[in-house]
DNA sequence: GCCTGTTAGTTGTAGCGTCAAGCATTCGAC
DNA sequence: GTCGAATGCTTGACGCTACAACTAACAGGC
């Protein structure tokens, strides 16, 4: 074992804060749309990005790349979304395995309801404890680490130049 | 709802990569943990933890301090490990509440092992991303990130010198 | 047309985390 | 000392995710 392989004192002290905070923001984020919404971050993060997409409908496949997660995930969570009236499903016409999930107006609604409150959530808890050199600092770290741990590149949407709606 | 609680493209894109991270960071390294140790990540984070405490000993309370997680999550934990070896759990004798986790040989000899391949993929996934300005960069963001996720400073041992023994 | 392989999605199961409840012990006020 | 509150930890039930197995449909070679 290389004696080069090992983390220096402060790779290490960043890295467990890294992880610290790997641990933590979830159950934070989650905590708050529990409380406000009775939704999962993740659940959120879904339906917000349908309500970005053209004609607030996407293909199972599409949103499970951009929110992701695997299929089976997102099946299971677009299934408890649809028996609550959120969204809906339709067989795609076009290739016939294929499943189309659309918001609905009252998943609609819901999004427009909630995301103040989660904005609030992502300023309060991280945003808002950063000056702007942070988060350029931030945006390009994370992008570093994500060219690692999405090597097939799936999220190249927010890769470059992201969406500037404000749905998150 | 005032304008300024919006988010700015940069950092909306900021925060979306940070969430990123945050989803995909533990999958993968549960996955190599999984595969090369049957040990989750966080099972693997609390052996780490007790390997550098004094006499590889701690109490219920401060593991779960270190490791910024619930009693009650660290409990069902450490019956799993407890039942696999590499734990022993004693009545504290000060305190009669209280209980004492100490790591046995076995799992003392599990984190030897298992350390090396864990540091591996920790470079491999983030730190060999990030030369040394970013790694200074994400250890500060990550400082403030976590004064707001975690404001009772249970993590209080990771703020300012943390430790240099590589068991991570 | 048919056969093989790939893609799209669903479903069941098992495992982990959260939450609420509970028990035992200790501390503090009086 | 004693009573109420706080602390330390455990347990059981429930919900969500990962994994594997499965069905259905398309695509290409022949």
């Amino acid at each position: 074992m290389d004696d080069s392989r090992w983390l220096t004192p402060q790779q290490l002290r960043a890295w467990i804060r890294l992880v610290s905070v790997v641990e933590l923001l979830p159950g934070s984020l989650d905590a708050q749309l529990q409380r406000d919404a009775q939704l999962t971050h993740f659940e959120y993060f879904a339906l917000a990005r349908l309500s970005e997409a053209p004609g607030r409908t996407l293909r199972m496949t599409a949103l499970s790349t951009a929110t992701n997660s695997t299929l089976a995930r997102l099946s299971h969570v677009i299934a408890r979304l649809e028996k609550r009236g959120y969204v809906g499903r339709t067989p795609c016409p076009r290739d016939r395995r294929a499943t189309n999930v659309a918001l609905t107006e009252s998943g609609w609604q819901k999004v427009i309801e909630t995301a103040p409150g989660h904005v609030a959530m992502v300023r309060e808890s991280v945003i808002d404890a950063l000056d702007a050199a942070d988060v350029a600092d931030l945006d390009r770290i994370m992008g570093r680490v994500l060219a690692r741990l999405d090597p097939s590149n799936r999220l190249r949407n927010w890769s470059d130049d992201g969406p500037t709606k404000a749905g998150e």
